[in-house]
DNA sequence: ACAATCCATACCTCATTGGCTATGGATTGA
DNA sequence: TCAATCCATAGCCAATGAGGTATGGATTGT
């Protein structure tokens, strides 16, 4: 529902945390470790952010020995693109009443 | 730069902001007596809403006697709609390079 | 068995921010 | 001119959340 677009945006609102999806986007999948390395920020805020983005669908886990391995799931943001092309469609539909109602107004 | 995307996503993370803005793209421009009828917050934090919204390029206002008349910015999306093209575009990068390489592990 | 590594959780602190009320400037109507 | 309306700003408070350090569980290597 709408409830899912609230999550999707809160969770990508945050610098650090896009910027750690973004990586697992380019690079793909990498280790936690991996990806403290330039994140500018401590090992348990990397982890704390990677748990975010789960909850919010966004990347993916995968346990291997006494490392964890995380990746992107493009999916996801299938509700955030909806959601712009429902903007748009309404903008859309606004303008074609407008010159609906221009052409109307010329007869 | 990587920073519009900041402000998007920062504006638009907030629930009462977004559905202000959803409505101006739905109903098209209100006054912001108007658009506080609904909003289920006092007409203050409706004008802070705006005044955000506006900052980020999503809204636009007209002054007309006492009244402002609010309205949506749709093109102020595009780097949104950039932003989930680029991390798809990624993903099917990382994708090509992986088929193409099971196809050359294939001969 | 013991040490070291990898990750996650707990806990604390500080900054940000979304909400409110109060108020004032500007415009309209009487 | 005076009252009423519309909107924006200021100031305050409480909740949220992002960062840090400390620590513990689990796994690997010696």
């Amino acid at each position: 529902m709408s409830d899912t677009q609230d999550v999707l945006f809160r969770t990508l609102a945050d610098p650090t945390r896009r910027a750690l999806f973004e990586r697992l986007c380019r690079e793909g999948e990498k280790t936690v470790g991996a990806l403290t390395v330039r994140a500018g920020v401590s090992q348990p805020v990397v982890s704390r952010h990677l748990g975010i983005l789960k909850q919010a669908g966004l990347v993916r886990d995968r346990h291997e020995g006494r490392q964890t391995h995380y990746s992107a799931q493009l999916g996801a943001l299938a509700p955030l693109v909806d959601w712009t092309r429902e903007m748009a469609g309404f903008w859309q539909n606004r303008f074609d009443q407008l010159e609906d109602l221009l052409k109307r107004m010329d007869q």
